[in-house]
DNA sequence: CTGAAAGCGCTAACAT
DNA sequence: ATGTTAGCGCTTTCAG
């Protein structure tokens, strides 16, 4: 922030009118002569002005700034959710503060400070994976900042929240592999203090119910990473052999794939032998060998609705009641591991 | 940004202060008591105070931000700079404002604006592949905003730069595609308005002259993306028979990854009948089939090296000259596509 | 040891 | 049609 910007004020003692006038002149007002505007802004066009944001927010009480606190950039769910948000937020003229928490606790918290420092208008979260207590956020939305989970929400906390179906995504997955003939399916899941760990268990858990397979507990293993797969490797093959496993449900699609390389590294034929689903389906799942079937999880939709959702809150500022829960259903993307 | 947030002078007007007192408490400033400190604190404290972090860049002239423009998040590389960036930037108490050009000209220009407005300390800029007029940078750059190129320069613009050694990575690869007998290599290129893109190829020629392979500019395609790679599957497979490719050499790993699969669809067998390499190194390599080789390219330390660069020009502010290009160079990484 | 006042860049009542 | 003034939240001379 070095001083050669131009201000207001320097226009105006240049050009011999007060500040006023040159604020004025710029934003069209109908009190100014026409004169006087075409010479303010001629000049604040030559000069390259442009009024200074951090200014304009202090003094209005409004940085026209939204919050966005994500997980982890990298994965193709959460950078699509990212495009989803600044479309719809530039379009109605914000900008986005992106905050990554790295699946990092302390980083969350200090990220919601940050947040809070800036005063955004408003903040856009999905929590991260070892956040255990939510009081940065329940402090944050009660001293009312407007505020929209998605995906990863915070039942605690009363809001608008945008959240993919995830029970009926893991029965579809589940339902699919039964379709296709697999009773042993074993379930690569998410810690189940996250929603979307519990509650793709609980679907496959009635996928299985619904057919009269009986659920067995050691067949449900708690792996959501690709190097969660890797230190488990010996576990897992022992466990899909003496189990007699030919389905694989997998809480993500990075896990599946990783899961299929495993059994290919011991040999097994997919979906010959045994048949892997995913979650999710970014761009990895394309890239597979075999390509991964998996249902679909619309990233950019989720950003786009959360974004929306926090607009109608700045817009329609006080009215706290009417949360409101945007739920996506995933659909099924069959391709050829299973 | 709604008014729930206690200021200094609240805190001031109920404890009986004036505000600089306060102010000066909080800061341990030594002339203040003792006492007086203990109070303020306990009550900034209790009632949750936080300085507004607009009105501290205001006065003092310095957001303690800095703006990244990058071409689109979603890319491994890309995301791994941000990494790299905000890891050190943390540390120094720097805020890292992310704007996704999008690959888009006007977007870049926008975004461009946006930051200079939000009148950030530095710009770190990672140019889109449609820019083709850098006078917004250029502008920025005069007025005397910091400002460090990474992966994609601007040679026009006197900074200091972070960049991949793109010729050797180019020639790395392409000798490699020779060393395992490779004659006839296909080199899917990027724009030659890049620089990336034209080092890239010229590191390719470099290597067959090398060799004495004499250059076949028909087998130097312009395709860098998956979706390019769908578009002119029939013309790449019909020079592959007709010039008898042995070897491609991609600019980048998504490129590759689509080519072995258009390559699969019609029967090749990969490394035997055609290798394949790629440029980058994110994890789609390793899961690819069969996994591919390519030299990679560190996102993470160009992010912190460009950032470290950054942090060195907003200490020493004024002294503009010895700038400074630090080159990452790639290595190979070998797999089972070559 | 504490307070009053000015100012960072901007706008909007309130003059004139 | 234009200027004066005050204030957004904060720090920092300068005065006491």
């Amino acid at each position: 922030m070095k001083s050669n910007h131009v201000t207001l004020k320097d226009i105006a003692r240049i050009l011999e009118l007060s500040p006023s006038t040159v604020s004025r002149a710029l934003k069209d007002h109908p009190d100014i002569n026409e004169e006087t505007k075409r010479l303010v802004k001629t000049f604040a066009e030559k000069v390259n002005y442009r009024p200074n944001a951090l200014a304009l927010s202090l003094r209005r009480q409004k940085t026209n700034t939204i919050g966005l606190i994500i997980p982890e950039i990298v994965h193709h769910f959460f950078s699509s959710v990212i495009s989803g948000i600044e479309d719809l937020a530039y379009g109605e003229g914000y900008n986005v503060m992106i905050c990554q928490s790295n699946e990092n606790y302390q980083r969350e918290v200090i990220d919601t400070q940050a947040l809070i420092d800036h005063r955004v208008d408003g903040i856009l979260v999905s929590v991260s994976k070892t956040t255990k207590d939510f009081s940065h956020l329940k402090t944050a939305h009660e001293n009312g900042i407007p505020m929209v989970f998605f995906d990863r929400i915070c039942e605690d906390i009363l809001t608008d929240r945008v959240i993919t179906d995830d029970f009926k995504g893991a029965h579809i997955a589940t339902s699919h592999l039964i379709d296709r003939g697999c009773r042993n399916i074993l379930h690569l899941a998410a810690p189940q203090h996250l929603i979307i760990g519990s509650q793709r268990k609980e679907g496959y858990i009635k996928a299985l119910q619904d057919r009269n397979i009986p659920v067995d507990e050691d067949l449900i293993v708690k792996c959501d990473t690709r190097e969660y797969v890797a230190s488990l490797r010996e576990h897992l093959l022992k466990l899909i052999k003496e189990k007699k496993v030919t389905g694989i449900f997998a809480v993500n699609d990075s896990t599946a794939i990783a899961a299929m390389q495993a059994l290919q590294s011991a040999d097994y034929k997919i979906p010959d032998d045994i048949k892997v689903i995913g979650f999710g389906d970014g761009p990895n799942a394309e890239i597979a060998y075999p390509p991964l079937t998996t249902v679909e999880q619309k990233g950019y939709e989720t950003g786009r609705e959360a974004m929306r959702l926090l607009l109608q809150r700045l817009e329609n500022p006080g009215i706290e009641i009417n949360y409101s829960t945007k739920v996506l259903t995933p659909t099924l993307k069959q391709r050829q591991s299973t």
